[in-house]
RNA sequence: GGCCCGUUGGUCAAGGGGUUAAGACGCCUCUCUUUCACGGAGGAAUCACGAGUUCGAUUCUCGUACGGGCUACCA
């Protein structure tokens, strides 16, 4: 068998939505499974809707999530360019030979026509008219005026190729996902190939790529599938039927509540990221928040997008992703769309935030304190990432979660210990702060014992010391254990903050 | 409307003619911890419906219902 090659070929329209993130995953755990090649090829034939910037952005996304193509625009490749506005020229040869061999035709109707001809014939029983079989011959084309369209043509006016699809012919191919999958060519309409500025629509720039490239496997959406019969049949009018990639189509990531498939607006109204990176629309100036920006591990990310819709049929949930390469199969896929679950999506992230290492967590971590304006000593800030990751679930967690142990907290919690406090224990704390000090050894069990000692000394319960201690130390009731606290503040500063707030709390 | 695809707890899902129908998220209870988490134990909750095949259907077949996708000179 030949080598194994496959693509994802996006159109850069704006941000990379996380259904396209879980295509691009499925193709390249499948392309390194078969130690195969994993290709980026932009398909930006639709020159209205070029959005600048939209191409780096979902290169960075490929490269946060460690998605990196083999062969792309940026790193080239022997099928190079692999941007289709540069293989432009490409493309016209095969559509005019399709027009030789009567499996295609110039039609010249303008956009008004087209628009008449949907008003014409609208019925109740056919509510969305196509260009097809059924109508083209009342349309302005080389098969309806053969005569004419050389005229037209020859006079400059703007046509577009378009497929003749088969009255009535059964497609049938075989999806990786779906089994044999069945189309009566006469439902497909005559999609235009080539437009009228020279450019191929998909339909076209597909195949042709697809076969010039050699891929042997194509993962797309479901939404593809009704366009698959027309795919089909240019391969085989091409003459390239024996070297047709394998379809796989994969299923649609749906909303949470409600129906149908997520948009980034679902995202923005019920809170929580549908792109991978945060997308500022260069138009609009538009924000769509980004799952990176959001606090998520490209880890947990792609292990959370790997089970959406996919299960090695085993328990195991947490994948790296080693193990997806050699673990994912693409038969098993499910065949329905999932409702996406962003506390499920969460859940993954605190699983890998819990498994990961503090050098691993580290340099993520530290952006965030650098962005609250907190400087964490790296070495401390290792030793704090370890206290405190089994409660943080998104990445910004850290800085709620341990910030205190870099600043003073602006504002303490007494609640909770004004209702208990004494003169008694306002006692214990002034003498307990001066008994650290004659610590030598400053560590967890130290300072424990020396706790432990003088509060049986002043005859109090050392239940009841806890809570305040905790409150003068991280200013709330959250937090690792007190004394593993106080270790890594140090000295000076528990000995500081407990003469602090004993002082804030007066009688 | 037409065509295509789909349907196991609220969500992700395993399973596949005979099972107590796994597991996970979320929710609830208990436990550990004199905080918050983590961990541990338990609980509620599912085969869309109707026929057929069969000794027996969640599983196979056919219908129905429901959901989704497509129906552009967009991808």
């Amino acid at each position: 068998m030949d080598k194994i090659r496959v693509r994802f070929a996006p159109s850069p329209t704006g941000g990379l939505h996380l259904g396209g993130v879980r295509t691009v995953l499925y193709n390249y755990l499948f392309a390194r499974q078969h130690q195969g090649t994993f290709i980026l090829r932009i398909e930006d034939t639709d020159q209205n809707r070029f959005v600048p910037g939209a191409e780096d952005y979902i290169v960075e996304c490929l490269n946060w999530c460690g998605l990196i193509p083999d062969e792309s625009p940026l790193k080239g490749g022997p099928y190079a360019p692999y941007k289709q506005s540069e293989r432009k020229s490409s493309y016209q040869k095969y559509a005019e030979q399709l027009v030789e061999a009567g499996y295609a035709y110039y039609a010249f109707d303008t956009t008004e026509e087209l628009e008449q001809m949907r008003i014409r014939f609208k019925t109740d029983e056919n509510p969305s008219p196509q260009y097809d079989s059924r109508i083209r011959m009342q349309m302005k084309n080389s098969l309806s005026e053969p005569e004419k369209a050389r005229q037209w043509k020859s006079e400059g006016l703007p046509y577009v190729i378009r497929i003749r699809m088969p009255d009535n012919e059964e497609i049938h191919f075989s999806d990786l996902i779906r089994g044999d999958v069945h189309f009566n060519t006469g439902q497909s309409d005559d999609k235009v190939l080539l437009k009228a500025d020279g450019m191929p629509t998909y339909h076209l720039a597909v195949v042709v790529d697809d076969y010039l490239m050699k891929i042997t496997h194509a993962f797309r959406g479901e939404e593809w599938l009704p366009s698959a019969p027309a795919h089909i049949l240019l391969w085989k009018y091409l003459g390239w039927e024996k070297d047709m990639p394998q379809w796989a189509h994969l299923p649609l990531i749906l909303k949470p509540d409600g129906h149908g498939k997520l948009s980034k607006r679902d995202g923005d109204k019920l809170g929580f990221p549908v792109f991978a990176m945060n997308w500022t629309d260069p138009k609009t100036g538009e924000l769509t928040a980004g799952f990176r920006e959001r606090g998520f591990l490209p880890e947990a990310f792609i292990n959370m997008l790997a089970m959406l819709g996919w299960n090695a049929g085993t328990e195991q949930e947490i994948f790296t992703i080693d193990e997806l390469i050699s673990q994912f199969s693409i038969e098993r896929v499910h065949k329905g769309g999932a409702k996406f679950d962003f506390e499920k999506a969460k859940w993954f992230n605190h699983e890998w935030i819990k498994r990961s290492s503090s050098e691993r967590l580290l340099p993520d971590v530290k952006k965030y304190f650098d962005q609250a304006g907190i400087h964490a000593e790296e070495t401390l800030l290792a030793k704090v990432i370890d206290l405190v990751k089994e409660r943080c679930t998104l990445l910004p967690d850290f800085v709620d979660q341990a910030s205190f142990f870099f600043l003073r907290p602006a504002q303490y919690d007494l609640e909770p210990i004004k209702g208990k406090w004494n003169t008694d224990k306002k006692m214990f704390f002034a003498e307990f702060a001066d008994k650290l000090s004659s610590i030598h050894t400053w560590d967890f069990a130290s300072i424990e014992q020396v706790f432990k000692a003088h509060a049986e000394e002043k005859n109090i319960k050392a239940g009841e010391l806890l809570q305040p201690l905790r409150i003068m130390l991280v200013g709330g009731k959250f937090g690792p254990p007190v004394f593993a606290i106080a270790e890594l503040l140090g000295k000076e500063e528990t000995m500081g903050r407990i003469k602090e707030v004993t002082g804030l709390l007066g009688e």
